[in-house]
RNA sequence: GCGAGAGUGGCGGAACUGGCAGACGCACGAGACUUAGGAUCUCGCGGGCAACCGUGGGGGUUCGAGUCCCCCCUCUCGCACCA
């Protein structure tokens, strides 16, 4: 190549180190509150320390360190943070399979991956880094649990637990997968368990609710939230025993079908079932059948109706009738009563049920222009219509006698109208090393007692033994488990599980405020400054996380809200769920081997290539087909751009030379492109987040700047390679700040202001539109901008393509828009 | 089954409110510069000889539809015996 300008050669490595030098001794992302700037706190989902960057978090913190940049560029103070999850399972095996201590792996992950993070030339603030491990970020968490238990939003129960025997622990719901454990896939079976739980069902319908004001969500994460939670509305009916004292309670959405009770179907794990066939000839063969049922996975429960019958019955709480009680296999326990009331002709479970068992069926809802019987029924009728054979409720529409049986039920203290959710409280216990300890200890003579605020924290000890022989490994620390009881001062247990790590990343959005602070969890100012009252600004992560840490949260932040100690309903005002990293049709992964390698990218092609091809590549929130080919375009690009502004660099005016204001020719079109890219580029960074198209406006400039390079005037150049350089700045900061530098700026790019577009200078005097004949694109005119109509119609006429169209056919209708087009009708 | 989203060149993707389909990039082709080129630069690049035809398929609304309406097909994701 021709040495252009003679300069050198375009090499990142030098560049990327020595801007990043300078970011680190500058501490130029360092966060500040400033009174009178406008405060934005972007955040990324923190990665959790596993060994090393993917390309799936480069294109995650690629996106919001464009976000962050922008906004700096643009004044406003940035919160742009950046810390570690830190406690799990992955920690526990390594240190199972390489006698590594969990620790010591994980702060050996975080400085690895901290400084490809810093190699990349993400704008985080350094100071504010943050590890979950950490006893000064997990003693706030314990206090917040203790807060939790004075207020009765934790408890322990025994209760049936998911269990992953391969992770050798207990899973939320949330955390199981198609009857999967979210992170190993084994096989999830249920136990029973005493277990802390956190009582998220109480914010179960603010949570629902406030869905409706996440306006800045992806409306997919909105449903899918709003599903999980899954609020019916019904009553709750309750059904006395035949010759015995008690009930059976069920919860219906079909309180209008109540008279078509023929049965009653309860879970095998129902309380009541144990008394109900005891000393009866049933016993032996509900026992059979409840064993067999528990010890089925819940994915193959799934599979046909069956049942055993008690032998004892009970009553129609309306009618008197004598109903038989079953119990079956698709009762399930977790949801609503773990008892349904059979409504064999408007249910298709109960109709199934019925028929494999010669129950009866009994029609109570007749559609809209059909009479269904029940002898030729062949599915049941679950639609609406009218009511027959129920007593003063005949004639009614459904939806109507919903509610006036739910009325009456409640009048006569039957039951009455009910909500019940799908969200189960959040198991929070797990039987696992690596995580927060639970403080609470237990005393033989007082019981369950909290930890005292003033001993916290209860540290995680380091002096344990991992065999992975079972059992957890704190149990067997005898120095950890006994403790004094704080109360009676006698001998005392500890609890031995530690906290979910989905408890840690609940609040760490939170803690970035004031990371350091002992005094408190929060800093009340900085708080105030960057998080409240609406949140995040805006938080950037993988789709993944719809439900369980986004929900988790949503839950933390109300809480903490309640205790005192935010003023924040929801924790992310605008969310952006970015994509995987696709390689060959397949997510990469290790596994399926198509993994590209941040640190192999770097090093062969440079940090701001990398970023680039993330963002060019594909819009944030689709998914990213990864291009080795799509990579070199990118590099060419900056090598271009290298080259293009050192061979423009002698012929550019000073710094700040402003623009004629009477510019002619090639001048007038450069300052108008240049201002229509930042026009462009801004809408398409700041409004719609679509990176991709900002670069490629971004590119065209450069074409044309490369085009009119020895044709435009030194103001007009330069006024185009500042500006290229500033809509460069978020995306590619390393090579965009050494041009800044080498085309004679005093200050950084870093410090420079984003551009903004002159009206001015966007106005055209002449457009050119095109001319449709038909509807068909026949010819294109060339006007005056503030052309008439009547003026837009004589050019068209007088198009020779158009008069051929036209043919002298008479015209029929003309259509035109002004700035748009122009179509004639013959 | 219920819910959400998506189908546009050889590929990734543009076209924001109905108004020039395919911006930008990749791949590919031709040429230039060269001892050489896997560097760089220039030009071309939906299909068809053409009239024309083209945004998953079929209808419709409109002067005009990738965009709006109806029906259908395919794919992806989430939930799923939820009473």
């Amino acid at each position: 190549m021709s040495d252009v300008g003679g300069a050198e050669r375009y090499d990142p490595a030098a560049v990327e180190a020595k801007w990043q030098r300078r970011w680190a001794e500058r501490r130029s992302f360092a966060a500040r509150p400033t009174p009178g700037r406008p405060a934005y706190y972007v955040l990324e989902m923190f990665p959790y320390p596993s060994g090393d960057i993917h390309m799936g978090h480069v294109r995650n913190y690629a996106i919001g360190d464009v976000i962050a940049r922008q906004r700096r560029m643009q004044g406003d103070a940035v919160l742009h943070p950046m810390g570690w999850d830190a406690f799990g399972l992955p920690a526990e095996n390594a240190a199972i399979q390489r006698h590594v201590h969990p620790a010591r792996w994980t702060a050996d992950n975080i400085g690895r991956m901290r400084g490809q993070l810093q190699r990349l030339g993400f704008s985080y603030d350094w100071d504010r880094e943050l590890a979950t491990c950490d006893p000064r970020y997990y003693r706030w968490e314990q206090l917040f649990f203790l807060r939790m238990l004075e207020r009765d939003l934790a408890y322990k129960r025994r209760a049936l637990v998911n269990w992953c025997e391969h992770c050798a622990t207990v899973l939320a719901n949330e955390q199981v997968v198609d009857g999967r454990c979210w992170r190993c896939e084994g096989v999830v079976t249920e136990r029973e368990l005493e277990q802390w739980f956190l009582r998220i069902t109480a914010y179960a319908e603010e949570l629902l609710r406030d869905l409706d004001r996440l306006t800045g969500w992806p409306e997919r994460v909105v449903t899918m939230q709003r599903n999980w939670i899954g609020r019916s509305v019904g009553a709750t009916i309750r059904f006395p025993l035949e010759d015995r004292a008690g009930e059976i309670v069920v919860f219906t959405t079909r309180p209008d079908t109540v008279f078509g009770v023929t049965f009653m179907s309860l879970a095998v794990e129902h309380p009541l079932v144990a008394t109900l066939v005891a000393g009866t000839p049933a016993e032996e063969a509900v026992a059979v059948f409840a064993r067999r049922v528990r010890a089925t996975p819940r994915e193959e429960r799934a599979g046909g109706k069956e049942g055993v019958a008690t032998a004892a019955f009970c009553r129609h709480p309306l009618t008197g009738a004598r109903l038989p009680i079953y119990v079956a296999n698709f009762v399930l326990m977790e949801y609503g009563t773990g008892a349904v009331m059979a409504v064999p002709a408007h249910d298709q479970r109960d109709f199934e049920f019925a028929r494999a068992y010669q129950l009866p069926v009994q029609i109570v809802i007749q559609p809209e222009g059909e009479r269904l019987t029940a002898s030729s029924m062949t599915a049941a009728w679950e639609g609406p219509g009218r009511l027959v054979d129920s007593a003063t409720f005949n004639g009614l529409p459904s939806e109507t006698a919903k509610e006036r049986i739910a009325a009456v039920l409640a009048e006569k203290g039957l039951g009455g109208p009910a909500v019940t959710y799908r969200l189960r409280d959040w198991g929070i216990s797990r039987q696992r090393y690596w995580g927060a300890p639970i403080p609470v200890v237990y005393c033989e003579g007082c019981g369950t007692v909290p930890v005292p605020e003033a001993e916290l924290p209860v540290v995680l000890p380091e002096d344990v033994a991992l065999t992975g022989t079972g059992g957890s490994p704190l149990a067997a620390h005898e120095a950890f488990v006994h403790t004094r009881c704080p109360r009676c001062g006698g001998a005392a247990r500890r609890e031995t599980d530690t906290m979910d790590t989905f408890v840690e990343s609940s609040w760490y959005f939170a803690r970035y405020c004031s990371p350091r602070e002992e005094r408190g969890p929060f800093d009340r100012a900085e708080v105030g400054y960057w998080l409240e009252p609406d949140g995040v600004d805006r938080y950037i992560g993988g789709i993944e996380h719809a439900v369980l840490h986004l929900l988790y949260a949503r839950f933390f932040t109300k809480v903490l809200r309640d205790l005192g100690y935010l003023a924040l309903d929801e924790p992310f005002q605008n969310l952006l769920t970015q994509g995987m990293v696709i390689k060959d049709h397949a997510k990469m992964s290790k596994s399926k081997g198509n993994v590209v390698d941040p640190d192999y990218l770097v090093e062969r092609y440079g940090a701001d290539t990398a970023r680039l091809f993330c963002l060019f590549a594909a819009p944030p929130e689709r998914d990213l087909e990864w291009s080795d080919q799509g990579v070199e375009g990118m590099s060419r690009f900056l090598h271009r751009l290298w080259r293009l502004v050192h061979a423009l660099a002698r012929q550019l005016a000073p710094v700040d030379t402003p623009v004629p204001a009477d510019l002619g020719g090639v001048d007038r079109d450069l300052h108008r492109r240049t201002h229509a890219t930042i026009q462009r580029v801004t809408e398409d960074v700041v409004e719609r987040l679509h990176f991709n198209t900002a670069i490629a406006a971004v590119m065209e400039l450069v074409g044309a700047l490369g085009d009119v390079a020895g044709a435009a005037s030194p103001a007009t150049l330069r006024e185009a390679v500042d500006a290229t350089l500033r809509l460069l700045a978020p995306f590619v900061p390393h090579v965009a700040n050494e041009l800044w530098e080498r085309t004679g700026h005093p200050g950084t790019l870093d410090e420079a202001s984003w551009p903004a577009a002159d009206a001015a200078a966007l106005v055209r005097e002449t457009v050119e539109l095109p001319v449709q004949v038909n509807g068909k694109l026949r010819g294109r005119i060339v006007v005056p901008v503030d052309a008439g109509d009547a003026e837009l119609l004589a050019a068209a006429l007088e198009d020779p393509r158009v008069q051929q169209y036209v043919a002298g056919r008479p015209l029929r209708k003309q259509v035109v828009v002004r700035g748009r087009m122009v179509n004639l009708v013959v």
